[in-house]
DNA sequence: TATGAATGAGTTTTCATTCAT
DNA sequence: AATGAATGAAAACTCATTCAT
């Protein structure tokens, strides 16, 4: 990769950096292409060098941080010091990982908002696969942990994409409203709810 | 309710028809004020006179939409020739009319998208209760009709609101990826997991 | 009309002579409608109440002017103190009329420059007829004289539509090399020969 | 020339051909250096090695497609099987087959629209002189032949120059409106008309 | 109450041209 | 000679909101 090229990439990143901050702080609607170049310390025109417009910027940008979310936190639970062996101990532990993320993150979260789902996955998944961006790789990573996961923990189920489906629609959908809103109750209220659906979702797609 | 009186409420619910046209069929941010005003036959600045701008104007169309849907399946359940006394046929019977009416009009599904959520309620419920709305008793009547299915089934259940709370976020969430993205698959592959995941979710909901 | 209507005619006037100015002093493609809003006193936004865009303005203007021209040169034969029964004499002195006024006004000339032609007349007499503009007017007398000319000399010609095409266009295109870029000579030098062409094609169009 | 003069001829060429297709297709205002540069297959800094800017690129393309199409008449003039010795027939025959080829190619009449004209070949014929450019050479070859068809006849006339103006002034200008915009007639219509008019101008210009 | 002309800041987008490589 | 990334001025156009009528 030559010298320009990795000018490139460079600018690139400062460029889903900056508008990442902007977004965050003052609203994807207030932020303007202007400012995001400005942010970044390039010309205007530059911008669209690199992006078609913001939408397009920004479905990137959700993409990434949705994928680097889990995958951190699926990170998070390798560095444990005891393993979780057992699935169900796993799975509420991401969820407990993911949700006190974004309750100390709450600009992330409403970001991305409900936009942690798998429509938007899948999406970003071609989309980056093409151009060999980082968080198709992410996700590919984070997908195949967990079926490792759900395989050592020796648990039969035959539709282990459309569990996960569910669950991460469960989490994202629920803690939105009680993180954002306290409504119906705030997450702490919630949590045990929440944890006894997982469970209970998770023996409702087990087989045999 | 004077002539005066009744022209007001008209003007107002040709606004609301109107830009609830105009935002499924053109988008919200592609949809101007004078595009309402002039499709509803009033000046632009008349459109001041009734809502604060555009965003007033689509919290409350998302509320009453979302309410309005919620009252009609309960409805439909009501005129079913055998009645539901089985509370958790009562919720799939549910859920299977909205999911069905959901699909049928997609441009509404992406419109109150993922705001068919709890905070959206509670916010419009105040608001609706001061200015007297028709939506917040359309809310009201429904969640009366839940908790009494709920009695006359004889289940014990110490958090009906956070049950239905989780069983709509569930709903709407994975819905809106099966329908509006075919993703990770198509609604109709989806539903029998749907189905059971809602009966364990209230299975983890009962008590004793 | 009211003093609204009153108003918005001569804002509408306004923009027109403002820009008419402008393209000619500092060309058409390097006048915005920032410099044109700007010195008619107006806001930016308040252009595009009058006009869709630049080429709007500029072909209304184009034919605005072509139809001024021609009947300001046949109000110039009807002032001549010895009146001109001869329809050759007649055509003759309406091009030295409009030739003259074109080499005193060579902006004019190069702004409208090969538009004095019929097609755009065509166009613009129809949407004139529609706004009730007066430049429909204008041309509309300006031909019904021509014709009136055409029967008083007793010269029988079955289509004199075609000959005063025929003509305009021979004066037009020649007259815009001759002045702008003297080739392949001058007007002076080229007059006689112009004249004499004329001569001709009307003989060529006569009948009987 | 050696292989690298070859190489650049070649690129000219490109560019020349390459714009002149998309400003047929597209427009000339709508047509951009990056555009012409992409589809030519250089780098767009690769274009001001070879013109000054679009418009430089634009004249030079006006006045050789202009050049080329009256050497293209005159030469299918010399290849009919029966010569036109006569002078007003050789004028006609060659009306017919700009007017046909114009009729069949309405983009460049579009392009050349009124652009051919006498001034900008002058000015051509001076600028493509000094570079050996062909196309000073086509039109010198079209006006000796046009000189030499003169003579041939036997027709004695002062100024050959002014009546090959006269006359291509009026069939490019009648052509424009009746081939563009059937105004006031179509071309059909309007050719007797024309073909009368160039007769009566031909005979105005000759002597004695 | 209702109107709709006027505003003008704000935003996106384009593109000719430069220049380091 | 050739490249193409970067520039940034320039322009068009939008639209929520106001306010005189």
């Amino acid at each position: 990769m030559g010298k320009v090229e990795i000018n490139k990439q460079n600018k690139r990143s400062s460029l889903l950096q900056t508008s990442y901050d902007l977004f965050l702080n003052q609203g994807f609607a207030k932020t303007t292409i202007a400012d995001i170049a400005k942010k970044a310390g390039l010309a205007k025109g530059t911008f669209y060098l690199y992006f078609k417009d913001k939408y397009d910027l920004r479905d990137e940008l959700v993409a990434r941080k949705s994928a680097q979310l889990l995958l951190e936190a699926q990170e998070a639970m390798k560095l444990r010091p005891e393993p979780l062996t057992n699935f169900e101990d796993y799975l509420l532990a991401l969820t407990d990982y993911i949700l006190n993320y974004l309750q100390r993150n709450k600009l992330l979260l409403k970001f991305i908002s409900k936009n942690l789902s798998w429509g938007i996955f899948k999406h970003a998944l071609e989309k980056a696969e093409e151009s060999g961006a980082p968080e198709s790789e992410q996700f590919t990573v984070f997908y195949k942990d967990y079926l490792d996961a759900l395989q050592r923990s020796g648990i039969r189920c035959a539709e282990p994409e459309l569990l996960l489906f569910t669950i991460i629609e469960l989490i994202s959908s629920t803690g939105y409203s009680c993180i954002l809103y306290e409504s119906p109750t705030d997450l702490a209220h919630y949590l045990p709810y929440l944890h006894r659906s997982i469970h209970q979702v998770l023996e409702g797609f087990k087989e045999g």
